[in-house]
DNA sequence: CGCCAGGATCTGA
DNA sequence: TCAGATCATGGC
């Protein structure tokens, strides 16, 4: 919409605050949206077609949009301002420490090392394709490739804090990718599915229709496609849906069930595709496992230790 | 060179 | 149904 001689215009600017204490940073580094990082004093990123820097003033937020931006809203929507975390955090916790009573102390260390971490709202087609791409990769990998992908459209590069950012392609935009473009950019065995989500994915209006399904009906269509399985599922539920009983399985929340909840391997393989066990909201505890493990490796690993263990039985709460 | 990264899929029993 | 092998690529 934005035709060249925006250059000039200002960027939109404004304040959101949020219904309950916001833990800024953390909530957009632990790896949610892949394209935000630490920036000038905040946060900076795209998510789709928002591209926004925010930095915490006080108990609100500061919001600043490229020059041509829609509406703050957005940003609040994505950002989860109105959410009840804190109540929805209470409950999960309330609910694991009364089923698991042997690791209650373990769940609430949990639940304060990132107490005010909100799940975002992420626009649909950057995050289901940037989920495709994450399967065996990096946070870091995946992010460079989303960018790869987003610089190849020009037109949507954005001026976003004194530097430059791309608005992620819109499906159509995808659907006119070659195959020369996609070989460079060195997906491996991910460049398939990659080219059959494109070719077969609903256009923007159509995936906001699918909010309205049951989280089984979304599953059950997501999984259709190849690359997609009840991992990614899960995340698309849980980071474009909010469906916060969604309870993504990689290896870092293998971990942390194993470490935390003290589950066995054939527990840990009962949680994929069935997280009933983990009670309401069990997705906002699952993000916070995810990072909690993640941040534990990372300080017991300052290249002295023993990398993660492959039979992580031995749990200490140093 | 070997191992790991927000797994998915195929295969053989 | 289900553990095990295989799948490309980049980082360290």
């Amino acid at each position: 919409m934005v035709r060249g001689e925006s250059v000039t215009a200002d960027p939109v600017r404004g304040i959101l605050r949020p219904s309950s204490s916001y833990a800024l940073v953390p909530s957009l580094l632990c790896g949610q949206a892949f394209r935000f990082r630490q920036s000038a004093g905040g946060v900076a990123g795209v998510c789709g077609s928002l591209a926004l820097h925010v930095a915490s003033a006080g108990r609100s937020l500061r919001i600043t949009l490229p020059a041509g931006s829609a509406a703050l809203a957005e940003a609040g929507r994505f950002l989860g301002v109105a959410d009840n975390l804190r109540e929805d955090a209470a409950e999960s916790c309330a609910y694991l420490c009364g089923h698991y009573p042997d690791s209650a102390a373990a769940v609430r260390e949990v639940f304060a090392f990132s107490e005010g971490l909100h799940l975002l709202h992420q626009q649909a087609v950057e995050t289901i394709i940037g989920y495709v791409l994450s399967v065996q990769s990096s946070v870091e990998l995946v992010r460079r490739r989303l960018d790869a992908l987003a610089e190849l459209f020009p037109a949507n590069r954005r001026l976003l804090a004194g530097s430059d950012v791309f608005l992620f392609p819109a499906v159509a935009e995808l659907r006119s990718l070659t195959a020369a473009e996609f070989d460079r950019l060195h997906l491996g065995y991910r460049t398939t599915w990659l080219r059959e989500l494109i070719a077969g994915l609903p256009e923007e209006n159509a995936l906001e229709e699918l909010r309205e399904e049951h989280p089984w009906e979304r599953r059950r269509f997501f999984r259709t496609f190849a690359g997609i399985g009840p991992k990614v599922s899960s995340c698309i539920d849980l980071f474009v849906y909010g469906n916060d009983d969604a309870f993504p399985v990689d290896v870092w929340v293998d971990r942390g069930l194993r470490h935390v909840l003290r589950f066995s391997s054939r527990e840990v393989h009962a949680t994929v595709g069935d997280s009933s066990a983990l009670g309401p909201h069990c997705g906002l505890f699952g993000e916070y496992l995810f990072r909690y493990e993640r941040e534990r490796s990372v300080r017991l690993d300052p290249s002295c230790g023993q990398p993660p263990a492959k039979p992580p039985r031995s749990a200490d709460t140093g």
